[in-house]
DNA sequence: GCAAGGTC
């Protein structure tokens, strides 16, 4: 066919693909053949778009084709700081079980001219267009991009639609990008951070194995357990306050009335005593008032998700998630239409009449439908609008006559009826009630009782899920005069709310925006999959000690991260990108930089996290292995990879140390004195240090390790402004590769090239805390050593024979003399060393032995003064193990030549 | 192992 171009139709699942190809085909030599994926078929149809003959090939994806996640090295949990966290690369990727359908795409997009995207018309619709769009035009960048824009799945709107095509709105799909990445990045900090920080220091008992626990953060779950722990509180904190009222009644031939105080209740005792003896002494009732009022009682509006789980919970304590499993096995049956919709309304365009003769034949609702059809009932009525549309599906209605099919439970049974019943009833008259008030005067005092008579029971004969209570007051007067039955002074206490019930927390959450119609289920069963909240036989939730902890630690903060409103704040944001007010980047700089801040500061507060646990749980004796990055505090962001963050920990030697969280991708490292007891990252700044934020760290330092006139508390700066700790790390040696007898006043007069590098501090990044030599970001040059074995409290001290400077203590890590103690020159120049056994034994030093030397005796040369010089000595000795295999005399853990891997103080982090 | 959003 001469002139006919390929078109390449996508729509976001297959049963729109279905209808879309059925609708403009007309069902017309409309061809059916299999894809890649066994889900998306591929519906093959000749169309003719504004004159253009076109040979359509229609298929579909099943939402989203692709995700979003951190780029692999930030994926496993130890791998970075959860700060990283906010700045991480992400990508978007197509998962394993969607690669079928990228396959089929891309076949198809090779052969085709035109691509037209029939996803839903909302944002993750426009979203998932996008998505398909670059996995299209990837392998076709020839292809002209349409989308068609409909709102349902009626003839006259596709065909326009067909007719009408526009160009994909890219502001939509961006808020989508936005709030995917925000989402991930908050999330996965929040999650690692506090699963990290407390799930192994407490006994946590309600999960079974709280080992795999994982204490997961989202700004939609926490939003849902914010609602529920927020009125447990209420519930708790309620304090009963007694009140008094005055009851009356009337007794007739026609009958019992019971009349209200319409003062309602006093708190105060004494004056409704003085009310009631009032009229106790005056008994006698005035009739002052008789209101007859007609009353509607109107039907549901057409039903929406919410809807749906709010009333499936209501009326069946059915859970919203389980309401969604069966809905959903309905749709795909055919049964009811698409579950997951905001809209409820319908269109005007809908055959309503025809929806309503299809059940007519059924045993109990099918005379209802009829008498709905009759037009003499006049029961009849066009539904309401509750005034919400997504415009891309309609309400949930029935779109299959059933008396119950085989393999039906009785819960598909159930919300069949619910689906039908209330569909019935949206199409009704409302009931019609008279209701009679009557107001009488006793001493002054006003009382009423009211009566109500149901004139017409339309919808309610249908849905029977509802009721109207009638009830019969005798007949008043204007003026007539009684005297009581009964006039008591009564008591009663102030009760506090119910806890949430399924059906308030959906609408908490549809009112704060928090989930879609789509997730709002998920997001409840997650608080229950978390061990956050228990739901009772009434549906009503209340928070574990675990959930409530999570909440007060974060309120202790002062922090609202468990109210809706930053989930309401990010949705402003994406509703802003939609619409082109802001930009995408815009919105993540700012919402990033935000969140980031705030995680910081939740971190620098993080003992209120564990105080609230601390409440509610048993420590635990477990103990903690791989959690530095929970347990390290951000000081800066690291200058030498400018990715990942300086933060400042402990070592398992107990030294302190600050070092990057992008280790051992980054190994900057700053060494802090070993006579620091205590080190905490305050949320001061330093003034002077650049790039920043650099906070100072609060420190103490053991005293008698620290010179006079030096103070054991100290506000210290790693930034390279601190001449304080700058003379504190030189006077005291650092602690991180020596053990505690290393530590100490030193000599360190005696060496002025080394006293002079420690006074510049490092060259290369100005840091105090490793010298030149040391710097991190120059490890191929060889280092001077900051540790000392001089001491004062009895221990050895050697000296190089050949510098004099103070000798490392090492160990040796090869197969003769595996674990075994020695002492070598820090300085690469001299090959100086001695077993530490043989100091004590008073034996001399040796230098290192040129090669093959496995820390064997061989090469003794001893004597000071006579270590290797007659060796060229390359930076790194090689070492041959027991294997034979050459092994580097640096660390292999951090490339530290001044120890081996065995000692090193960054092994395991 | 982490979010929330589509959908089967």
């Amino acid at each position: 066919m001469s002139g006919t171009i390929k078109v390449l139709n996508v729509a976001e699942k297959p049963s729109v693909a279905k209808s879309v190809s059925g609708i403009l085909s007309r069902n017309q030599a409309l061809r059916v053949r299999d894809g890649r994926s066994r889900y998306n078929r591929i519906f093959e149809f000749n169309y003719s778009i504004r004159g253009q003959p076109c040979h359509m090939l229609f298929t579909s994806v099943t939402g989203h084709l692709m995700e979003l996640e951190f780029e692999d090295r930030f994926r496993k949990w130890h791998s970075c700081d959860p700060l990283d966290l906010y700045h991480a690369p992400v990508r978007k990727f197509v998962p394993e079980d969607k690669l079928d359908i990228k396959r089929t795409l891309e076949e198809e997009a090779r052969r085709c001219q035109w691509l037209v995207l029939w996803l839903d018309c909302d944002r993750e619709g426009e979203n998932i267009a996008f998505e398909v769009i670059n996995v299209c035009r990837a392998v076709n960048r020839h292809l002209t991009i349409r989308r068609a824009r409909f709102s349902a799945l009626i003839d006259r709107e596709i065909h326009h639609a067909m007719q009408n095509l526009i160009d994909p709105n890219p502001w939509f799909s961006d808020a989508v990008d936005a709030r995917q990445e925000i989402d991930l990045r908050i999330g996965a900090s929040f999650t690692r951070f506090q699963t990290m920080l407390l799930r192994d220091k407490f006994v946590i008992d309600s999960a079974t194995d709280d080992r795999n626990l994982v204490l997961s953060y989202g700004p939609c779950q926490f939003a849902t357990l914010g609602f529920v722990v927020e009125r447990y509180w209420e519930v708790q904190s309620h304090e009963p306050e007694e009140f008094w009222t005055i009851n009356c009644s009337h007794r007739s031939d026609e009958g019992v009335a019971t009349f209200n105080w319409m003062r309602g209740h006093l708190f105060d005792y004494t004056c409704a005593v003085i009310v009631y003896e009032m009229c106790v002494q005056e008994p006698t009732a005035t009739v002052t008032k008789v209101q007859h009022k007609e009353k509607l009682k109107y039907p549901p509006y057409p039903l929406n998700t919410i809807e749906l789980e709010k009333r499936a919970s209501r009326y069946f304590r059915m859970s919203s998630e389980h309401t969604m499993k069966v809905a959903e096995e309905l749709y795909q049956a055919g049964f009811i239409s698409y579950p997951r919709t905001e809209t409820d309304c319908f269109s005007s365009r809908t055959d309503l009449h025809a929806i309503v003769q299809e059940q007519q034949g059924h045993p109990d609702w099918g005379s209802y439908a009829q008498r709905l059809l009759d037009p003499e009932t006049g029961l009849w009525r066009n539904p309401g609008s509750g005034g919400h549309d997504d415009k891309a599906h309609p309400p949930i209605h029935p779109t299959k006559f059933s008396t119950g099919e085989h393999g039906w439970s009785q819960d598909h049974r159930t919300l069949y009826e619910l689906v039908v019943r209330h569909f019935l009833a949206c199409v009704s008259q409302p009931a019609v009630g008279a209701e009679t008030t009557v107001e009488i005067d006793i001493a002054g005092e006003l009382f009423s009782a009211s009566g109500r008579v149901i004139l017409e029971r339309n919808y309610l004969d249908v849905y029977r899920y509802e009721s109207w209570g009638g009830s019969m007051i005798p007949t008043y007067t204007v003026g007539q005069q009684f005297a009581p039955a009964s006039l008591t002074l009564d008591t009663g206490v102030t009760r506090p709310p119910p806890l949430l019930s399924e059906a308030d927390l959906l609408s908490c959450m549809d009112k704060a925006g928090i989930g879609t119609d789509a997730t709002m289920h998920d997001h409840i069963k997650k608080l229950l999959d978390r061990f956050y909240a228990t739901k009772d036989s009434n549906t009503r939730f209340s928070p574990t000690n675990l959930g409530e902890a999570l909440v007060m630690g974060y309120d202790d903060m002062g922090y609202e991260l468990w109210k809706p409103n930053l989930r309401s704040m990010m949705e402003f944001d994406m509703k802003e990108v939609s619409v082109g007010n802001k930009s995408k980047d815009e919105v993540l700089a700012t919402c990033l930089q935000q969140m980031k801040a705030c995680f910081f500061d939740a971190r620098l507060n993080k003992v209120k996290l564990l105080e609230a646990m601390a409440v509610f749980f048993e420590r635990s004796n477990r103990a903690v292995g791989g959690d530095n990055y929970a347990a390290g505090e951000v000081v800066r962001q690291c200058d030498l990879c400018q990715e990942s963050s300086m933060v400042l920990k402990k070592n398992r030697d107990g030294n302190f140390m600050v070092g990057c969280s992008g280790f051992p991708q980054c190994r900057n490292a700053i060494w802090l004195p070993g006579s620091i007891l205590e080190a905490a990252v305050t949320s001061n700044i330093c003034s002077s240090c650049n790039p920043g934020p650099v906070y100072l760290i609060q420190f103490k330092f053991l005293q008698i390790e620290i010179p006079p006139g030096f103070n054991a508390n100290h506000l210290g700066c790693i930034g390279g402004c601190d001449d304080t700790l700058r003379q504190l790390i030189e006077i005291c040696g650092t602690g991180s590769r020596m053990s505690a007898r290393g530590r100490g006043p030193t000599t360190t007069s005696s060496n002025g090239q080394r006293s002079s590098n420690r006074h510049n501090g490092c060259v290369h990044c100005q840091q105090t805390g490793h010298s030149s030599n040391d710097c991190p970001s120059q490890f191929s040059r060889s280092r001077n050593s900051q540790s000392h074995t001089h001491s004062e409290n009895g221990d050895p001290s050697v000296s190089c024979s050949t510098c004099g400077m103070p000798c490392v203590l090492r160990t040796a890590n090869t197969a003769n003399n595996r674990g075994r103690k020695f002492y070598s020159c820090p300085s690469q120049e001299c090959n100086f060393f001695i077993w530490e056994d043989g100091v004590s034994n008073g034996n001399d030093g040796r230098s290192i032995p040129s090669t093959n030397c496995s820390a064997s005796n061989s090469g003794r040369r001893g004597g000071r003064g006579q270590s290797g010089r007659n060796r060229s000595h390359a930076a790194d000795t090689t070492f041959v193990s027991a294997t034979g295999d050459p092994v580097s005399n640096r660390c292999y853990v951090c490339g530290d030549p001044s120890h081996f891997a065995n000692v090193c103080p960054n092994r395991g982090m």
